[in-house]
DNA sequence: CGTGAATTGTTATATTATTACATAGCGTCC
DNA sequence: GGACGCTATGTAATAATATAACAATTCACG
């Protein structure tokens, strides 16, 4: 399992030209609602999109550490706080690790698919499980306000 | 929020049956399978079962400490891991805490609704968010084999 | 510039979970 | 019944994940 990126191998994935997108939204994000992109989180957020595998505040900490020289927890984790906070990164709760999130410019629900094989993390917008999980909150009266939902399994290049 | 049974107020709900029908089940599962429902084990089944809500691991840890004199993570850790195998707790990854499976005299999919306010957990097996998952992961190509689908928000009873 | 608010640095610690190895219980085969 | 082997439990240490609390710095804005 390499650190490069992980896609789908159909999928032809200019990953620079990823990443690039990935921090020009983030930059537009944050100025449309007056948000600081500092250097620290610019840089969180381009560790975080080096591939499309989840990764662990502390594997953010370790590449922060060998490049800055000094960091620690509170750096990353308030990092990822602002990032979460924008919607520029999701947090992966069942393996608790972060991933750039597929499509930053709008709020949205997401679905993630999650190959336990390669790492790959593959997010959608899947309106048929989004109004499912809605009418079956609504006939127990529940009111949702979070949805965490996490698919685990193969992905189609790992099967 | 108290450490008593929370289940929606609507729902007459004598818990103390609740609580033996859980562990019967348990015990015929094990039963059927070989598998031993030690007295540790049990035990540790009928902490979760206190309540609705998910328990952590630590909690079940102080509870055991408190009751048998000397308990250390791994027994509660092992315990857990058990009780997992046989579909007779559920682990909920977006609390790290743990919960009495709804209906552990069967393999099934499930779905959590949280309630943040009064903390509990309630499971359900939608089938129509389950055909809604497996057709999006179809058309993913993706095979899944674990499915953590948990819904956070105010159940009925805390609106 | 000077000021207040936001950001980052730093130390310590809390919380969650596992590894590794020792001991004890328990079934079964002769 | 005793030796063996397997499963379960005890114990100590530590790893992995995350936050609290307070100090220092930076930055926007007047």
């Amino acid at each position: 399992m390499s650190d490069l990126p992980a896609l789908a191998p159909a999928t032809k994935h200019n990953h620079a030209r990823c990443v690039r997108d990935a921090l020009d939204t983030a930059e537009a994000v944050c100025a449309r609602r007056g948000a600081r992109l500092t250097a620290l989180r610019r840089h969180v957020l381009e560790l975080i999109w080096r591939s499309h595998k989840a990764i662990k505040a502390y594997e953010i900490l370790d590449q922060l550490a060998g490049e800055i020289g000094a960091a620690r927890p509170p750096t990353v984790y308030r990092a990822l706080e602002f990032l979460m906070a924008h919607g520029l990164v999701h947090r992966v709760d069942s393996l608790n690790a972060f991933v750039g999130c597929a499509d930053a410019s709008h709020r949205h629900d997401a679905q993630f698919f999650i190959c336990d094989a390669c790492g790959t993390v593959r997010e959608i917008d899947d309106v048929t499980i989004g109004r499912a999980v809605s009418r079956g909150a609504e006939r127990l009266g529940f009111e949702v306000e979070r949805r965490m939902i996490e698919l685990h399994g193969r992905c189609g290049s790992c099967q």
